[in-house]
DNA sequence: ACAGTATTTATCCAACGGGTTAATTTCTCG
DNA sequence: CGAGAAATTAACCCGTTGGATAAATACTGT
């Protein structure tokens, strides 16, 4: 058994109470939107003194603006590990897709910063100069892959890489944040993961459909009888 | 010039003062969401006392609920006119998508209004009875269509008509909803009138090369470097 | 060990915001 | 016309919330 040194009443941990606080800020300002968001709900799950957000970052909205620019950051920076150059360019938007949808399944609270920024107009991301330097590697990317695609011959028509990038994220982001109302409108739970799963065969092939011309896999394909959802909802 | 019968300090219009407190509620909702709304500002907004809101609708939750079954009730209502049984599969798919986007840019609040109650996690949707038994008609028109299209052999595949309807939706809702951030993203305004047309011309096409397999028209041509942008913006 | 600094805590407060009370004015109808 | 109902107003109440102050506690270098 270690000896301890000493009995702290608390550890001094700057740069860990820095992350604690942001982390903690980001799903409160997640779950609630900005003005919704409660400073002493973020110190208190952040194990912080409310102080101590002012002390480390400064007032709330200082604090919004560090969480979304972190949030730009975090994807920005998985978005250029996924290297789609030597893929072929159907494979390559297969991809594309399936990193996208992924990403929203796993980070649900920044597609609810997104909606509270775009509440907001952009007000706070238009100051940032930070996130108007780090363009998306997508809108490159795919270009690239439009061209190799087209000059293959695999795709039919050299479209527009911002609007490819704009509708394969509005068909994963809209499915996604919307799913609860969408799921009580539907009556069925849209995230459960058989839906999610034909989800996204769904949006796969739609795209390399339009691309390709290629009725690709089972495009759409109404669920065979014998695998419609039964009426109990397997967990 | 009509002389009046009296000098009123105010009219009395019950009726008129409950719509224009939905109205200014709506438009409160929309642009500060459920959390950032502040009742006084609906009040003076609908040019009424604060405390008329409370005697005619509720609290701020009543009101709330209120506007959004209105927003589904009046997009519900405009589905229905929309009648697709004439026209042939493609031309209907083309319809629906130009509704769907132009009713997203006609009603903006609606598009908050959603984002909101997402954010809120449907919680007050799932308590309306109301708006759980308005079905939008769109489900079966396209499950209509879909299939007339693969009958006529317009359609190569019968697409699940609530995924095609999310998707359509989706390529709707994303690009108008997150038109600020995308602004600042890509360093132009997505909403003027040329970024606009050629955004409702891919989604079109988009859809339609995929559901027919025939490339339609100019999906996503590159912009003829004739009529690219120019450098100042036209009104 | 000690002085100075960095970090954390406990407490306070003024403004805000939803909601209420009670009085006032207009309407309605016998 | 008059009394009761309906609509509207002004003023207030009180818990909440963002933010501030100052004191206490841990760390650092010398």
């Amino acid at each position: 058994m270690a000896k301890a040194k000493r009995v702290l009443k608390w550890q001094r941990d700057p740069e860990g109470m820095r992350i604690r606080i942001l982390e903690a800020a980001k799903q409160e300002f997640a779950a609630h939107g900005l003005a919704g968001a409660r400073v002493d709900r973020i110190a208190a799950n952040a194990g912080a003194n409310k102080r101590m957000l002012y002390y480390h970052i400064g007032n709330k909205e200082d604090l919004y603006l560090e969480v979304l620019e972190g949030a730009y950051e975090q994807i920005r920076a998985e978005e250029r590990g996924l290297d789609l150059e030597h893929l072929d360019p159907p494979e390559a938007i297969e991809r594309l897709i399936d990193f996208t949808w992924n990403y929203f399944i796993r980070n649900p609270e920044f597609l609810a910063l997104l909606n509270t920024e775009n509440l907001a107009k952009a007000r706070h991301l238009k100051r940032s100069t930070k996130v108007k330097s780090m363009h998306s590697p997508f809108v490159e990317m795919i270009r690239t892959v439009v061209n190799r695609g087209v000059e293959s011959g695999d795709f039919r028509v050299a479209v527009d890489p911002v609007q490819l990038y704009i509708s394969i994220a509005g068909l994963c982001f809209f499915y996604l944040s919307n799913s609860a109302t969408l799921s009580v409108i539907f009556g069925r739970d849209l995230l459960k993961k058989e839906a999610r799963d034909e989800r996204l065969a769904h949006m796969v092939a739609l795209v390399l459909a339009a691309l390709t011309g290629k009725s690709t896999a089972d495009f759409g394909k109404p669920k065979p009888a014998g695998l419609r959802a039964p009426a109990h909802q397997p967990v």
